[in-house]
DNA sequence: GCCGTTTTCGGCCCGACTGTTTTCAGTCG
């Protein structure tokens, strides 16, 4: 799993916490603790402070969902790494039991009685008795059961986790053509953590409004693309596409479409509260529409037509989807306060890109080109630099001729402008790899770390935190080395980045690249609050990659960032300022 | 386990689908 807690401690914490929520199921324990364990991991994840910080401040009890019991499980992992409650349902909850919970399907009733009567505690010994037909000797469970069950394990088996938001857009929007073609749907939209811009993505929600559902499952079902079918209902379905990706369709009344967006497009948590507001003001919130209650479902809804209509129902603006994930959005929206997010329309050029000088695919003029084309008044070249060797990172005389080759372009082309850029590699001894001599040849310098990932957290941290203080270096790329799915952030006091950031007027990168997107919408709230500044790049390699920056300025929507706190929403002449006043 | 201008005890969002059931539990989102 990718780390998306603001530190380290966070995340242990948090992973901890959601463990004991798992084994308290399992213990039979009842079922509102493992909700309210569930919620407080949640609420670990969320904080825009160190655990650690709070906890010498006695402070954990703020934390929602973290009351005495809570609170005293955290100081002991924080203490001692382990915490009391965690040990004794481990010790109480059978060994695997944990790891069958992971089979789709198999929850902890199902865990627990499967282990009672077959002592089964492993996933392939839970595979082998379903093959066998040894599970459908247990009450409540039939041929069909295990046949599914050996299913899901199949597709486990396959699945490598979750997948990528960019990869999870391209087969939603392969599928909405496709139905749109064969049923002439006019209401046909992406839900779910997909229209959240989420960086990661368990399944793809697509919701329909038609008076005419059955043909559109029908048409759902056959779609070439689809290996298997997990459900099949009058107005909901599940299919399973290429490589185990998951797609859920349901259909709507049309005059319900908007109500339906809303409720599909969660987080669950926004959901949650949504309909506590709802409640509050004695109305039903669902998926059909805004009820007064006790009336008839059927009866006319307040709204549900548009997502409009039912958030100005119950007193609030409407509330972008990239917010909704109940961290605070439903009180500014209440209160008229939602932040102004920055835009993609409010870019006017990127900072972070190559080309086939070094590791990039086009040239300096296919880049800018594409930049101009894309409405933009500046691009910056960001080569890497010498020590790169597999980039074929730039030495002196390349430095020169590539900006000779800038220059020329910048007169075919201006007033479009082309920035002579270096992503400068951060030395595992913390040194950067030019001189400062070096430096000086370039507008914009961003500086990043490609090596040594291991380093000690302090050594690490003090690495990035030496290249801040140069006077030269305007950015630092990829801040945390994190890649989704792949590899964790290098260890590193994050916390204190972010405030030497704003100290330092270094900005911090919001990457693009669909693995990267890093800094994470967490670590941008945290930099909006203590006035660091951002600038939003693609890291393009390639011209169509340039396109990445939807994902940088998705990933900052998410962190709560304004236009006035991302650098590249500036004109050129005041970008060329600011770029000069660092340090 | 947490929470409270209705509550310090009794709730905790709500509905669809599956598979096993003759009325519902389990799982999922």
């Amino acid at each position: 799993m990718p780390r998306v807690s603001l530190t380290y401690d966070n995340e242990r914490v948090a992973a901890v916490l959601e463990e004991i929520a798992d084994l308290s199921d399992l213990s039979g324990a009842n079922p509102f603790r493992a909700v309210t364990f569930r919620a407080a991991a949640r609420a670990v994840r969320d904080l825009r402070e160190p655990l650690r910080t709070l906890m010498e401040q006695k402070r954990l009890s703020e934390i929602p969902k973290v009351g005495p019991a809570i609170a005293g499980a955290i100081e002991q992992l924080l203490t001692t790494g382990r915490s009391k409650r965690h040990e004794e349902l481990k010790a109480q909850v059978p060994e695997g039991l944990l790891t069958l919970l992971r089979v789709p399907g198999v929850g902890p009733a199902t865990a627990r009685a499967i282990h009672e009567h077959l002592r089964i505690a492993t996933i392939d010994e839970l595979e082998e008795a379903a093959k066998a037909g040894r599970l459908r000797t247990l009450p409540k469970i039939q041929a069909r059961t295990e046949e599914n069950i050996i299913k899901a394990i199949a597709s486990l088996k396959q699945r490598t986790g979750r997948s990528l938001l960019v990869d999870a857009r391209r087969a939603a929007s392969d599928m909405v053509a496709w139905l749109r073609e064969r049923c002439d749907i006019g209401l046909i939209e992406v839900a779910g953590s997909t229209r959240r811009w989420r960086e990661t993505i368990g399944d793809i929600d697509i919701v329909v409004g038609s008076l005419d559902a059955g043909r559109i499952m029908t048409a759902f079902i056959g779609t070439p693309e689809v290996e298997r079918v997990i459900a099949r209902g009058d107005t909901k379905s599940s299919v399973v596409v290429g490589r185990g990706m998951q797609i859920d369709l349901r259909v709507v009344r049309p005059e319900q479409f908007g109500a339906a967006m809303m409720y599909f497009t969660g987080s669950k948590d926004h959901n949650v509260r949504m309909r506590g507001i709802a409640l509050e003001r004695k109305l039903l919130l669902n998926e059909y529409g805004l009820f007064r209650i006790g009336e008839d479902k059927d009866g006319p809804p307040i709204a549900s037509r548009s997502e409009e209509d039912v958030f100005a129902a119950l007193g609030m603006r409407w509330i972008p989807p990239e917010l909704r994930e109940d961290r605070g959005e439903i009180d500014a929206a209440m209160a008229g306060a939602l932040p102004d997010l920055v835009e993609l329309a409010d870019i006017r050029g990127d900072l972070h890109a190559h080309t086939s000088w070094t590791d990039g695919r086009d040239t300096v003029s296919d880049m800018a080109e594409r930049a101009r084309a894309k409405g933009y008044e500046y691009l910056a070249l960001t080569d890497h630099s010498i020590g790169l060797g597999m980039t074929h990172g730039l030495d002196a005389e390349r430095i020169a001729k590539r900006t000779r080759e800038i220059e020329a372009v910048n007169r075919r082309m201006a007033p479009f402008r082309v920035l002579v850029g270096s992503e400068v590699d951060i030395r595992s001894s913390g040194k950067l790899d030019y001189d400062d001599a070096t430096l000086a040849l370039f507008e914009v310098v961003t500086a990043s770390v490609h090596s040594s990932f291991a380093q000690p957290r302090d050594a690490q941290t003090e690495r990035i935190l030496g290249a801040m203080r140069h006077p030269r270096v305007n950015a630092i790329s990829h801040p945390t080395g994190r890649l989704l799915e792949k590899r964790d952030a290098y260890d590193v006091d994050l916390e204190a980045i972010i405030a030497a950031a704003a100290r330092t007027k270094t900005r911090l990168e919001v990457n693009g690249g669909p693995e990267r997107l890093d800094l994470s919408d967490v670590a941008v709230r945290r930099a909006m609050e203590v006035g660091a500044m951002l600038v939003c790049n693609s890291d393009a390699h390639a011209v169509e990659e340039l396109d990445q920056m939807e994902y940088a300025v998705a990933t900052a929507r998410r962190g709560w960032a304004t236009k006035e706190r991302v650098q590249n929403t500036m004109p050129l002449a005041e970008l060329l300022a600011h770029l000069e006043g660092k340090g």
